[in-house]
DNA sequence: GAGAATCAGCTTGTCAGACAAAACGACGAA
DNA sequence: TTCGTCGTTTTGTCTGACAAGCTGATTCTC
């Protein structure tokens, strides 16, 4: 009740309820260091709290929904979501809105894991090393199933982007793959020679030579984008 | 040891009502080609059409608010929004949660950038090129407002993502580029370097030399992070 | 007749209240 | 201890209400 605001001169919008619920809510989360599964107050009290509807609690909140920050847990309440999910989220509206396509994504891909190779070389510690050396075992020993052996490729990639201790870079291998999951998962890939190319980018990431790491992702990214491509000729 | 299936696949999931009206509104929005700017139906109007109640898809339209689909215009209706805004929302969650910084976004921008001039430099027609050219002359006649220049600047970068005529590239480089606008603005830049760093670049996709125009958004890159790396020491 | 003032209507913003469905928690019974 | 019951809590959804801002038509004034 206390809004009083010019909005003639720039572009300063007088803020709505809603927006300042969503606003305040991520403020709290971050100061309160919620993790991912923390339980976030009840509708209503924030409702009581900042003194405003429920409808405008409730649209405030399907912003940080829609966003991935929060959701709904399987009871029926909210807890906070996933760090990187707003990534995944934003490209499937791309997607969605036709503006970006599977392999336009996968030549923005491209570029970024390249990085995320040569980075990871430089800056991996033991425990990341041994991340990348699981996620190899785990494609190895499920090389039947050929859905676990995915799960356990993506890993690989989001282990080498963990490596690299950079969170835009994590949270952009993150988004890709979640979007690209679908896609991957209905191409028939070489499972074999997939894991060949994992173990050179492994042992280039190992002896922290960079542009070793860089070039093998480059043939690794070649050679997937070849057998989606092929695959997807129809 | 994790033979059991995992719960994501075969969960059933209730769709909610308000999931539904951002869902089939935002496929209307593709179905009728609208674009930035064009009307969005009114409240009542998608009230009366799903048989859904007001507060259901005032939910919705949050949700595809809060990712830029639609937005409202200043006439208090509302409008479909950019194409590539939701890269930008993404961005802006994730620097708010904390799960990345500036510095760490440079570093996720500087190899898209690079990738982005090696494609402009083969895929570019005539309409790029004279965008291209047009940034530049910006530039140099603004060369005393600094706002404006940078404004140039930025249109550079864009006009260079344009040029790759590749969705994703462009969302990518959009979104990186209104978040970091704020930042950029604070810094005091030299121009003239900045100038000739662009000329530099424009002259290699002129010539369609893919990995001298990467080269040199290298260095351009690398020129700015330090640039900005020493002013924001404090 | 032309322009200005007014007024009715539409659209969004916000709140309050109501009820159903699902889940939780406490408490007593077998 | 285990199980079933029941009241309470929380989300999901709809309806109704009113304020504020804008639009467009009508009416009034010169």
């Amino acid at each position: 009740m206390n809004d009083h605001l010019a909005l003639d001169d720039t572009r300063i919008a007088r803020p709505n309820v809603y927006q300042l619920v969503a606003d305040q809510l991520m403020a709290e989360i971050v100061d309160r260091g919620l993790g991912e599964g923390d339980p976030v107050p009840t509708e209503k009290d924030i409702s009581d709290r900042y003194g405003v509807g429920r409808s405008s609690v409730r649209e405030g909140l399907r912003m940080l929904e829609s966003h991935g920050v929060i959701r709904l847990s399987g009871r029926g309440t909210y807890v906070v979501g996933s760090r990187q999910a707003a990534m995944a989220r934003a490209l499937t509206v791309l997607l969605g809105l036709g503006a970006v396509t599977l392999i336009e994504l996968h030549e923005l891909r491209r570029p970024i894991e390249m990085e995320v190779a040569a980075k990871a070389a430089i800056m991996r510690d033991e425990d990341d090393l041994a991340a990348l050396g699981e996620a190899i075992d785990r494609m190895r020993s499920a090389s039947d199933d050929r859905g676990a052996a995915l799960e356990a490729d993506l890993a690989f990639h989001l282990a080498m982007a963990r490596a690299t201790h950079n969170g835009a870079l994590i949270a952009a291998v993150t988004g890709v793959r979640e979007v690209l999951r679908g896609l991957i998962r209905e191409r028939v890939i070489d499972m074999g020679e997939a894991i060949r190319q994992h173990e050179t980018i492994l042992a280039r990431i190992e002896a922290q030579d960079a542009e070793g790491a860089r070039a093998a992702v480059a043939d690794h990214m070649t050679w997937i984008f070849d057998t989606l491509e092929g695959g997807a000729r129809a």
